[in-house]
DNA sequence: CTGAAAGCGCTTACAG
DNA sequence: CTGAAAGCGCTTACAG
């Protein structure tokens, strides 16, 4: 197959660069990996080659030999929506492009929201085609991360895992957010607080709902079923849950709704109602995504340290792709007060 | 450098697949690639063999041989966090990685924030690295796009380039859609119509500023120049363009703003200016992003069709990496009328 | 229709 | 420190 195109002309390679240097290809190759055992001469000679022929080593070329693809996935496996609503996940995914970048590794999105689709990128990643995978995905029972650590892929999940595999992560402190918020309710005097949670087969869902959980029965508030209404983290779930909530509890006087999407709706919902907030109802939220600030109130929220957590997840994934073993990293978050409650 | 990962073992190749088969490894390479030339009752051999040894392409080896990388880019060329924050790019994102799917083509997401990471990256792709670029860059001077066509890479960008450059792109009707709302606004008996426009070094700003003159001529309304004032489609810029705006023209009865994330900046600058929306002031958006819904009073808008945007420029893209001419492509606009207008 | 063979551009022991 | 050589896993003319 002939190039197509007239302007893509012939590239260097090696070999070109060693003709000009006027050394072998093996130097050349070992100046192109670290300059070990290479003479100051030959590797000064290599350099102003490779600047004059303009050569970019041929990626295939390397990886056919070392077995490495030097490239990373970022691996969504729910139902894509949902992530690309989510402010959130532009924040996770431009951290981890830039912190892989730095290391000159570039990301493949791969997005597998159906189990077919799954499956062809499952045996696409077995096949070596990437050298580790940013795994998205926090449901239980999500086949996905059993079947490419046991391939031998290394990978990284963002947030808890739910299932019992010893499985490198990286987390927010979901259970100290959920604490520091509620735990701010309390002390503003709320007495009635509902919760909107997460999916309670998520570890952010079940965590938060545990931080609630504890706070209340710490102060001596009674935790009552009917004020705790399990959502989707969507912002339509937050606004059905609250509605719900109102609908049982209109005593309400407080509300920890476990992501700032969902207190959008939640808000909306409040607002209709007729319920003024923070003065009638206090509500916070969590993540301080950019839904938090385009809120009316402005929502108090939980801050999840995105930007660290995708530093640190390339790092645990880079170390594990050197062969260390798999690690956990638990962030802290931070109530980050404004005007909801 | 030996795999670390004892569970990473050997992967079948098209050896082990021939040998199973008991052809040759040509055949096998035959089956792989369209299966022309070959006895049925080969195909149906190397095709268990395949099944039977769970063999899957190497496809460095492949490119190797080809030329071909089999991947394509996702090319950011401008200070990425506007792009992140923005609903629209999420849902191009998205589905450009799942029309490129459906070829069995990886995406690669690049972001070249700094003028230095466009030189490493620019040298990257035209190493070869990857097949063609989805390049989404709106402003003038933007150097990429060049640099790439004049190394022979297959280049589509997102939105009409400003350029004399031949560039094939995909992009929406945004004069007409400008037109549409303005007219809306018209309709309605607005008279004193003020406009927030885009970087008028995007053809997206200079586009909808154009439809915005036209049909207030067409009107027999005056355009006069302290109705119009640019911002850069962020929410602050959309509030701070607004805040200047009711100052020079507190007379304003309508707002046509160039994107939904401006129009939610104009939506609460207007409340605390005490406006009513849409009695006191009509506002109409641009993008009918989740911006548009979240906002309230809900946004009046402009619909971009960024599904068809997304598929249409994958099919440009691999048109044109199939040896195609470039081409350019419009896709209509639509008036989304809701609360605010 | 099929096999044997060359070769894509690199890396890495192996000798020296 | 350096060069010659083997080999990574594929595809593709070339003969038949």
């Amino acid at each position: 197959m002939t190039p197509n195109n007239p302007a893509r002309r012939r590239r260097p390679t090696i070999h070109d660069v060693a003709r000009e240097a006027g050394v072998s290809r093996g130097t050349v190759s070992r100046v192109l990996n670290g300059g070990h055992y290479v003479s100051p001469a030959a590797a000064e000679a290599v350099n102003a080659a490779i600047r004059k022929t303009g050569y970019v080593v041929n990626r295939h070329a390397r990886s056919l030999i070392t077995g490495r693809s030097g490239s990373a996935a970022f691996l969504l496996t729910e139902p894509q929506e949902k992530f690309f609503e989510d402010p959130n996940f532009n924040v996770l995914l431009r951290g981890c492009t830039q912190a892989l970048a730095a290391h000159d590794i570039p990301l493949l999105l791969m997005i597998a929201g159906s189990r077919e689709e799954q499956r062809r990128l499952t045996r696409y990643i077995a096949a070596g085609h990437v050298d580790g995978v940013l795994l998205i995905s926090s449901h239980t029972g999500d086949p996905v991360a059993e079947e490419l650590v046991r391939a031998g892929i290394p990978v990284v999940m963002c947030g808890k895992p739910m299932g019992r595999t010893r499985l490198a992560h990286v987390a927010a402190d979901d259970r100290d957010g959920a604490r520091q918020m509620v735990g701010h309710l309390v002390a503003a005097g709320r007495r009635r607080i509902g919760t909107v949670t997460g999916p309670l087969d998520t570890s952010g869902g079940v965590d938060r709902l545990a931080g609630y959980r504890e706070v209340l029965a710490e102060a001596g508030l009674p935790v009552e079923d009917d004020l705790i209404v399990t959502a989707d983290y969507s912002r339509e779930g937050g606004a059905a849950a609250t509605a719900r909530l109102l609908d049982r509890r209109p005593d309400l006087d407080a509300l920890f709704v476990a992501s700032d999407l969902m207190a959008q709706g939640a808000l909306g919902v409040l607002e209709r109602a007729g319920r003024r907030v923070p003065e009638d109802v206090a509500v916070g939220g969590f993540d301080d995504s950019t839904a938090a600030l385009s809120s009316r109130p402005a929502l108090t929220t939980v801050r999840q340290p995105w930007d660290r957590i995708s530093t640190e997840m390339v790092r645990v994934l880079l170390s594990q792709i050197d062969g260390d073993a798999t690690s956990a990293v638990i962030l802290p978050t931070e109530l980050v007060p404004r005007d909801s409650a």
